[in-house]
DNA sequence: CGTCCACGTCTAC
DNA sequence: TAGACCTGGACGG
């Protein structure tokens, strides 16, 4: 679920279906959860929801009864309401759901008033998300892509002296200081689009940029005009904003691999593990999905011996460049990738870029060998009238 | 069976 | 700049 137009839907989602329910007693955490304690409890609550960048706060809400005189009287005294700030991790999200069919992983849990009652459940499988009783929006996280874009602007123009923007582009666009809302899956589109190289310094990109949205009513006349440099960072300061946009507009539940909805999300992405473009690893060991020139700051230097020793045997595989793909690259954390040690890691070669096949083709069905040229498997699963559009502008990039 | 990979932070050497 | 934190799906043997 989670980047910034995930944690946006979530919280439209919170907002449609709590809408008039009323919420009573302790809020719940699984045994398991190391996230802290909820201390809420009240009679009857409202549950709402709003979401800034890569978070989302709930409000509880109590209901204040003219019908219930006693209410101060037994509490002693009325409950407040209390803000709880979410981070999603890698897999967190809301569901509402019967309390006999509560979701694996439900870590935070609020129950309405009904019979049966329901449950709305933050459901988080591998735990990486978090909240904060009584929260408040991060500090360090800078305004939201979407909906403070504005002042999103401005916090980067005035800051370009930052050492953050030393950095390649694409990592900058990880920064939650300046690009609250933007991940991996995001960075990769926004780049892709305006074909700029992930790994050129950040600061090049950014640099001459208006605090005023330059692209606003000129918008036709800016981006028909030769594209310059500033004109770029232009485009990209409000594609960071507009892409996301997108993606809340889709009406899905954005990316989210297991859900029904998931193949509009699919069919939207251009670049990010689309088969044929090419990957890496930024210098963080974050996939960096790309097509073209990677650029002048990307990493030399392959951490992975498995991606050697794939090298090397494909040295010779010189029949079909196709088939290149699918180096084994470092997980995340490498683990154990010194079992192997041998001597295979002493002698380091590029990490080559090369085009891979997605690995999310779980098309387990042996059909005739694909020679589609790519544009291709992945997108196979699109309309046809989508397939013809993505080619379409593709072209367009190419031939330019 | 085992390995690799995943939409993201965090904190510790 | 590495790991740590986690679960589970895809894929290979």
């Amino acid at each position: 679920m989670p980047e910034g137009p995930e944690l946006h839907l979530a919280s439209l989602y919170v907002n449609k279906v709590c809408d008039g329910v009323v919420f009573t007693g302790p809020v719940r955490k699984s045994e398991v959860s190391k996230n802290p304690d909820v201390p809420f409890t009240c009679e009857a609550y409202f549950i709402t929801a709003t979401s800034r960048g890569k978070e989302v706060k709930l409000t509880l809400m109590p209901i204040k009864s003219d019908d219930d005189p006693d209410q101060r009287a037994k509490a002693g005294q009325v409950a407040q309401p209390m803000d709880v700030v979410f981070r999603f991790g890698m897999s967190g999200y809301f569901r509402f759901t019967r309390e006999d069919e509560l979701p694996k992983h439900a870590h935070l849990r609020f129950y309405t008033n009904e019979k049966p009652c329901r449950v709305l459940s933050f459901v988080d499988t591998r735990r990486f998300g978090s909240w904060q009783p009584n929260g408040t929006w991060q500090a360090d996280r800078g305004p939201c892509v979407m909906f403070e874009y504005k002042e999103f602007r401005e916090n980067i123009v005035t800051h370009l002296s930052d050492h953050a923007f030393d950095r390649p582009i694409c990592e900058v666009l990880l920064n939650q200081k300046y690009f609250n809302g933007i991940g991996n899956y995001l960075r990769a589109e926004i780049l892709f689009r305006l074909n700029i190289p992930p790994f050129v310094p950040a600061r090049d990109v950014l640099d001459g940029l208006q605090t005023e949205d330059l692209c606003g009513d000129n918008k036709v006349k800016e981006i028909t005009r030769k594209p310059k440099n500033k004109q770029e960072t232009g485009d990209l300061l409000q594609l960071c904003h507009a892409v996301p946009l997108e993606v809340v507009n889709l009406g899905g539940k954005g990316y989210d691999p297991e859900k029904a909805d998931y193949s509009g999300f699919e069919a939207w992405l251009q670049c990010y593990n689309v088969d044929g473009m090419k990957s890496t690893r930024d210098h963080n060991g974050r996939t960096m999905w790309f097509a073209g020139d990677p650029g002048p700051m990307a990493p030399k230097n392959s951490k992975s011996p498995k991606a050697i020793k794939r090298v090397k045997k494909e040295d010779h595989d010189y029949t079909d460049r196709k088939k290149l793909g699918r180096r084994g690259p470092e997980s995340t954390t490498k683990k154990k990738a010194m079992k192997e040690e041998g001597g295979t890691k002493t002698t380091k070669k590029e990490n080559k870029v090369c085009p891979k096949e997605s690995k999310r083709k779980k098309n387990r069905e042996v059909n005739a060998p694909q020679r589609e040229t790519r544009s291709s498997t992945r997108r196979r699963k699109s309309s046809s009238a989508d397939i013809t559009a993505g080619s379409q502008r593709r072209n367009v990039r190419m031939a330019k």
